[in-house]
DNA sequence: GTCTATAACTCGATAGAC
DNA sequence: GTCTATCGAGTTATAGAC
């Protein structure tokens, strides 16, 4: 259990402080408040908002991914994995709602943020459910599919609500509390959508 | 045929201007630059940057929305509307697939932009999908779905990809016209997707 | 490592001549 | 209506004392 140190807690702050207000509208006076320090302790630590920023921004982009990412590599039957995935996916995604539109907006300003980072790790599961995916039209188990788009319908199914909730909570009249609770509902309802449109 | 006027030719700068760098990200100067004239003009026509950016935010979410949420409202049997929403939806994105990022990224610092809006207009066309998914279910047409979601599902699956484009086409190395392509491919797709789920 | 002070810069907005 | 010039506020980043 290491002890949390000044830059950590400089992080952890950035972090807070990126995801409400994005990289542009936040500033290092704002994180440094939020991390009880002094504006030139953070310079100090990191040397400029850009490096900060990336720190930040790989850390999340990681958790985002790699929690699901790895039972797409997991020896699964192809039902119980998309179902798993699903459940994972909007469990986590309730947690953290806001970032979906965190990483959206940032990587659409700063394509160059993707380089070094967990896209590899992307790739690699997409391919093994593509071969899982393969395999099962083979068996006659799933109905002839372009595997690449149910991999990217599964996903869409799951994140997308996330990007529009601003607009979903002003149409619908909700509150965040509702919303969850929405997408708690629906998490059964996406897994079974998929399935029944894949099944023979 | 209405000549163009310069406040006109401010607008369409601007929101050129804000799509491709966001709002904080794109100065006064910058707009005015676009549409060749004074920066001081673009303070006279419009008093404000935030008066210039709540029109161009208007305008486009406009555009994006009113096309396909019209179709909603037809009278079309409810596979042929589904068809023809996805079609349109994905037609339009390939033309503009920076417009959802850009709605996302406003949308999420600023919700207050949604007030004024179009917002009734998707409620309203929402409101008539959804009869008609109950409808559908009551004859026996479809199988039992919460309508709602069935509704979120069509937008998920037609807009998540152009949301994460950046990432997806750094992670497949593909180009963007490869990247319309596979928008094209997946049109029909997605439709087919959509009604294996639900039919009977 | 931690602080204060400030340099250097950019932006929105306006004043005022034409 | 259109321009130049500039103000005032807010930002990143650093220098230098402690």
């Amino acid at each position: 259990m290491k002890e949390t140190t000044t830059e950590q807690h400089i992080i952890e702050a950035a972090k807070k402080v990126f995801i409400a207000k994005g990289y542009e509208n936040a500033t290092m006076r704002d994180i440094a408040k939020e991390a009880n320090v002094n504006s030139a302790m953070v310079h100090y630590y990191f040397r400029s908002k850009d490096k900060l920023f990336g720190i930040v921004f790989d850390s999340i982009g990681k958790f985002f991914y790699e929690n699901v990412y790895q039972i797409y590599k997991e020896d699964l039957d192809i039902f119980e994995k998309i179902r798993k995935v699903v459940y994972n996916r909007i469990t986590i995604l309730i947690q953290h709602p806001e970032l979906p539109s965190f990483l959206v907006r940032e990587m659409f300003k700063r394509p160059e943020l993707l380089e070094h980072n967990y896209s590899r790790q992307i790739k690699e599961s997409c391919d093994v459910f593509m071969l899982q995916v393969e395999a099962a039209m083979a068996n006659g188990r799933i109905r002839k599919i372009n595997p690449m788009n149910l991999f990217l319908n599964i996903d869409s199914l799951c994140v997308f609500p996330f990007h529009i909730r601003p607009l979903m909570q002003h149409c619908s009249e909700i509150s965040e509390a509702e919303f969850n609770e929405l997408m708690n509902e629906r998490c059964t309802d996406v897994a079974d959508f998929i399935i029944q449109s894949i099944k023979l």
